[in-house]
RNA sequence: GCGGACGGCUGGAUGGCCGCACCCUUCGGGGUGAGGAAAGUCCGGACUCCAUGAAGCGACGGUGCCGGGUAACGCCCGGGCGGGGCGACCCGACGGAAAGCGCCACAGAAAACAGACCGCCUUCGCCUCGUGCGAGGGUCAGGGUGAAACGGUGGGGUAAGAGCCCACCGCGGGCCUGGCAACAGGACCGGCACGGCAAGCCCCACCGGGAGCAAUGCCGAAUAGGGAUCCCGCGGGGCACGGACCCCAAGGCGGCUUCAGCCCAGGGAUCCGGGUUGGCAGCAAGACCCCGUCCGCAAGGGCGGGGCUAGAUGAAUGGUCAUCCACGGGGGCAACCCCGGGACAGAAUCCGGCUUACAGGCCGUCCGCGCAC
């Protein structure tokens, strides 16, 4: 029943690791004001995605990393679309807390068959590479 | 064994690591977390708010063989009738066409108080004396048309025919028997009247108020309609006038009527306070699930015991790895190896149904054919 050992425990330690340098836990967007306002700021698209970023002024939600998610009827039925935010949110927390900004807000928009396909680690190199986009 | 009918179940499994939502916590952690359809939103309810109450009528909508089940249903079960299949079984918009209106295309002589094209029979007249022509009468058996032609088949009968007469079948009527009933069976009477469509209108019986959890209630933040209370004030009469008081109207409150109840034009003051956004409640113990037992052919119901089983709101229920299980392709005599790869589909107030989608797999009962005994 044990399944070996070996790989298990090598694999917890890599991740252990990862967990160690997050920063600053994601707050998440839930709210329809801060969507427009970030669909009215900078975007770059990805095989897979497409990225919105904005900072926040100042006096808004001071210091944190916030990030939304939006898969609309474009993507396909329910199940569809929950499973592509689901895979959005994979990457994010991959990727958020070491290359995410404090003071900045970000939304992951999904895209049809793609965001569903395309391998993860793809999707997080992606994602590296568009935030460093953004930034700049 | 092959082919088929019906009913039910299942809807990848186990583990490691990293996550999400809610609940509990001694703050170490622990527990729970999508479906049979969660879907379509097509019926029926619970619940909430709105409409003054009761009865009757009307309008509109729905249902439509009978009996039972149920909170209720357009659902389910059992039965009847009609149709299909060798059969297991399956299908059915299955009340009324002697209440009325309407329609019945094309074809056909004729499509609904019947009618007479060809034909058949016959009377009279005429002549060219014929299987002739003309006029009249009797007919609907035969012809052809159609979805449907005013009963069908056989015999008698006749000038030819015809329910004209008879037998059987069909149809109608009341009666008897069985059944709670739908309905079935029987003998008798009637020579046949009543074509079809109600899925065109309609009639009959029964049922139904409207809107929906973005309902609705509460809390906090900025502005106008509305409601409550008080004051002034309003038709006629009782008093000669006015006021107070009393009585009587008129009018208003559902589509209409009756009864009951309530309200009174207009102006002013005070108080309460709508839509929107955010939060909380509604929001999960229920026509609930499992087991046993009794009643019932069954749907289902009674009793006893046990269980607590998702609660998000830009909306949790996931990602990844390993092994196994189906499945597809390739290689191999084979064990096996390699590659691909997981049906339909995601709770949103909650239940009972219906309908639609669904890879593959499992179980049970039955039918037909073939083989063996």
């Amino acid at each position: 029943m044990t399944p070996p050992e070996a790989g298990a425990t090598g694999a917890s330690a890599k991740v252990a690791d990862g967990l160690a340098a997050v920063s600053s836990c994601p707050e998440i967007l839930r709210k329809r004001a801060d969507f427009l306002k970030a669909a009215r700021a900078k975007r770059q698209g990805a095989p897979a995605f497409m990225l919105q970023a904005r900072k926040r002024a100042p006096e808004e939600a001071p210091g944190r990393v916030r990030i939304g998610y939006t898969c609309s009827k474009k993507v396909g039925n329910a199940v569809a679309r929950n499973r592509a935010k689901r895979r959005l949110r994979e990457i994010a927390r991959a990727v958020l807390p070491h290359h995410g900004r404090p003071g900045w807000d970000y939304v992951l928009i999904g895209r049809k068959d793609a965001t569903a396909k395309r391998p993860l680690p793809r999707m997080i190199e992606d994602l590296e590479r568009a935030l460093a986009q953004v930034h700049r």
